[in-house]
DNA sequence: CCTGAGACATTTGTATACAATAATGTCCTA
DNA sequence: TAGGACATTATTGTATACAAATGTCTCAGG
């Protein structure tokens, strides 16, 4: 599945986290494969990939649609989020090496340079929080944790609405992270976990706070 | 991906479990596509679905394998195991209709008669065990935790072996299913989702014994 | 106006051929 | 004999054609 597959993972992925290809629509293969420049058969390797992810999801007959995301569904995601990246942090502190915790405080020192910009640089932000997380992730050492947290990460909603967290949410998070890496120090497991668990349900608030007020998304950052 | 997809699907997913298939074995697509009398294509998509069952691992060369388990990797998924399906139980008893109750009550019957047998039926059982902990799953409605699990619950290891389990084993897991029930009259998740974690932690030591003492695996069963 | 049967269009499933890539073996050189 | 370049073989990736299934529309009959 090397180059045309990916291309058309890749490319239908990013379709449906931007919303170019709306929640609910329908994602007929040959239409897919037209857009990518790939024939059907990459295509439907890509949808498999992104059924599995739970980005798409299938009829009985057979036929793909963008997985439509209901509040329910949302909160349901972050709570399992909040279970399972708690666990990882646990473990990960039970076991990390320096290497690692230096690999940790390096990717929150991106952050922090990303918030700290004249405008915040959200995608800065998003990149070395992604880091962030995988590292803790790989510290862990538990490839099935991995695969299952992998499901969960990636969400279109929460993906569309990183622009608009204030500078004030970037800090809250980076500060929550100083902690994690104070936790991880001191490999103090069950610290970590409580904190992980916090900071992802904090991060569930503010996505559910902004999504009462606001009906309509301006996509201009900052 | 109908009847040839799931015909190889199931083809293989049974060689695996069953150990026709040897663990840490190559999955060459042409030779299972002879073996399941389909051609490559369905043989491809089967081994994708495989894969995020993580009971086939890829190369980064895109080379098929069995998966091979080792001892750390079944005891991570005992643990995540007790720990989501803890969350399943919970859930449940908070949202169970008496419907509901009512099938899982009568899924442990059906355990009851197949452990009753002159030999105990471990076929009937393993079906009825299935059933039981699905209509929990179903009850406690949550797609993702039921996507989730989904990749935990068919463990290779775990399958050949459950032919060994004693009647004794067998009436303990009938008993603690009882306790559950129990929980869901009462609509108590705490309780629920507390005999749930024991519940899968007992079996993953069960299992854990098994293999300390055996090295060969006798197939009969009884 | 509703309903259902059937023709037609659309979409997905499978087989096959060929291209691209990785694994393996061979032979030459140092 | 060890090691490395090259040829050979095996395996996977992609495109395409066609088969099967599903969805849609029309129209007759009630």
């Amino acid at each position: 599945m090397s180059r045309a597959s990916n291309r058309a993972y890749e490319t239908i992925r990013s379709m449906i986290l931007s919303g170019e290809l709306p929640a609910g629509g329908q994602l007929a293969e040959e239409a897919l494969a037209e857009r990518c420049g790939v024939s059907r058969t990459p295509v439907r390797d890509a949808l498999r990939r992104l059924e599995s992810d739970l980005l798409v999801t299938r009829t009985d007959t057979q036929r793909s649609f963008v997985a439509d995301w209901s509040l329910d569904d949302v909160a349901d995601a972050f709570e399992l989020r909040a279970i399972l990246e708690g666990r990882a942090a646990k473990r990960a502190a039970e076991r990390m090496s320096d290497a690692a915790l230096e690999r940790i405080r390096a990717a929150n020192l991106r952050i922090a340079q990303a918030i700290h910009q004249p405008t915040p640089d959200v995608g800065g932000f998003l990149d070395g929080n992604r880091d962030f997380h995988s590292e803790i992730l790989e510290a862990a050492g538990s490839r099935r944790l991995s695969a299952l947290l992998s499901t969960l990460i990636e969400q279109p909603v929460v993906w569309r609405t990183a622009h608009h967290y204030s500078r004030e949410a970037l800090v809250r998070s980076y500060n929550e992270h100083e902690e994690l890496i104070a936790a991880f120090a001191r490999r103090d497991g069950a610290w970590a976990e409580a904190i992980m668990a916090g900071h992802i349900l904090r991060a569930y608030h503010a996505y559910s706070d902004a999504h009462n007020g606001l009906t309509h998304l301006d996509p201009a950052r900052g």
